[in-house]
DNA sequence: CCGCATCGCGAAATCGGTTTCACGACCCAT
DNA sequence: ATGGGTCGTGAAACCGATTTCGCGATGCGG
């Protein structure tokens, strides 16, 4: 058993059943809640446990249950994701959620390329109870692992609705249509839209919510006022540049991110025009940058830390057998200076 | 040993040994590499094991070796601290380093208040081999723990340097320097601080070297041109607001970060000024918002994935035995048009 | 008062690797 | 040839919690 880890001596069931004169069997049941025991050993076990300051341990409860007691949250370190606010917060919140259930979270930061790349071995490999997704690239690879009982929760809308991934999700489309409703209800009359990367659903969703805007305010849509992003700064602020040499008399832009949309905004100003007096600028995040720029960004707030718990309360409800529905949450319209 | 998790049918050392025609024993040592085994019984081995797909149960191991392979890494969720950009990228740093010596990192976002917090007993607990800490929330606490004998790093430089924790940090002191330097060095002839919280290191790092630059350069230090803050935006703004209200003459402003470097700019153009015409800003970190701020601000840039690797060297290296030194990391000058 | 179900509890098996221990084979020097 | 080593190997103990199994005791209906 090599060097025991030099200072930790843990006391274990055999202490406490001997000094509660009790067998290691009733300390277990006690110890785990079993009601059919004499509620004076039940006492005696529990008072020798907090006195010889027991703690579980977990590795000698997972052999024996086959339960680790541990969730994997898997981010695609693909570029850099974790440098992005968001996923910080999303894991905040995940954290929180399953540490009030004694489930601890294994960060693997990591791409999830194929089948059979690290990661997913092991996932596979049970030293996990089940696995979160923070960036699904291959969506593929989660579907093979969700085949082989893996319990297994995404954040963001899988783009093959039909199958059984179990997910939670901001409410893209809503939200896109509340920031591009503000532009249009504000006076704005041609407003255009850069969107995200729209081979993501978060992408799709936010352009379809920019349209469903228009159709319900009788706006007519005109294809001419889209373009392409993808979720990048720069690529935002370039597409922008082009949109107003070709339609100058824009004066409302929703952008899918806020990242984007300051890159709009510093495309707007290169041109010499004013947020929000010549064009309007809506965001979608509401993160710290939306709050330190001026001016300051109106933007879509999604309830991020929220995101992460559902996440980790579907699981939860994954591991007690049940099959929770996909979650959609709601946002809402934070208004700054640039709209 | 209740419901078996639906799929996983590992495959044990039991199987490879009947496999491959020789006893658990063996098939431990081949697999942990031990050389005293006859090389065609050895390869016998590798080739059922990787015939059944083994892979190794880390509960059991952990149960029998008293090692989990798995490091704590404890970030304290004050306010929002992780939607600061910054720590997801460490934590990307130390997942990378110990995922590619088969260790795991575990995260706990919870606040680490007193001695006995839950999350301080489970660090106790034996559950991890060791802990790397974000922040240094109660130095007393962590003081404690290494006290107790468990493997423990921390990010960010000690208050008490005479303590024996083991730490890493980026060279603010130099970095300071760097940046006041570079204003001294290209014109300015007053130049302010927002500092830092002062009670952190960090913050006072980078006051030093502040007052370093200033000393080196034959320039005389001001007091009146100190303002002491905390990090955040909004407090920096007032503080600026404050200074030039006070000294309409300065030209040049250092921020101890840069979200503050934000707030300075923002109250520099609320006076109506220019950046960086009148008054040339600085900052320290290199964040997302330093490149897509107009003017794109000039700062220091440190090593925050570096920092992490750091991190989990100085971890691999105590589960080791060793007791690695500190470990200052270098920074460097971003030029952007702020300064 | 008897038979049978129920209940509380402990002995022991179990989870899957790791490690000690001892045994037989073999080698070498005396 | 003999005593002392070394070497490779397997049997078995072990890590600590959980869980099955069965035993003795109690309770209840008839």
């Amino acid at each position: 058993m090599s060097v025991t880890s030099p200072s930790t001596f843990r006391t274990t069931y055999a202490e406490i059943a001997a000094k509660a004169g009790v067998s290691r069997a009733t300390v277990s049941r006690v110890l785990n809640g079993d009601e059919r025991v004499n509620s004076d050993r039940a006492k005696a076990v529990i008072e020798a446990a907090s006195k010889l300051g027991y703690r579980t341990n977990r590795a000698a409860r997972a052999l024996s249950t086959g339960r680790t007691g541990q969730i994997a949250v898997v981010i695609d370190d693909s570029p850099n994701v974790l440098s992005d606010p968001f996923w910080g917060v999303v894991l905040a919140g995940i954290s929180r959620v399953l540490m009030v259930h004694d489930i601890h979270s294994v960060l693997m930061v990591s791409p999830l390329e194929s089948e059979d790349s690290p990661i997913a071995h092991y996932l596979e490999g049970g030293d996990v109870d089940g696995a979160i997704f923070l960036t699904v690239h291959k969506e593929q690879v989660v579907h093979s692992l969700v085949k082989k009982g893996l319990p297994v929760v995404v954040i963001g809308t899988p783009i093959d609705l039909k199958s059984d991934i179990v997910y939670v999700d901001t409410d893209n489309r809503l939200g896109a249509e509340l920031a591009t409703k503000h532009l249009l209800g504000s006076g704005c009359k041609k407003v255009a839209t850069i969107t995200g990367d729209i081979s993501a659903v978060a992408g799709i969703d936010r352009l379809e919510g920019y349209k469903a805007a228009h159709k319900s305010l009788g706006h007519e849509f005109n294809p001419d006022l889209v373009a392409y992003g993808d979720w990048s700064f720069e690529n935002a602020k370039t597409l922008t540049l082009r949109l107003l040499a070709r339609n100058p008399d824009i004066d409302g832009i929703f952008a899918a991110n806020d990242t984007m949309a300051l890159g709009v905004m510093a495309a707007i100003h290169e041109r010499g025009r004013m947020v929000p007096d010549h064009v309007a600028v809506v965001g979608f995040d509401d993160n710290l940058m939306a709050q330190t720029h001026r001016p300051g960004l109106t933007t879509i707030r999604q309830d991020i830390v929220g995101l992460g718990a559902a996440a980790a309360e579907s699981m939860l409800s994954i591991l007690q057998g049940e099959t929770p529905a996909p979650k959609i949450l709601p946002t809402e319209l934070v208004l700054r200076e640039s709209a």
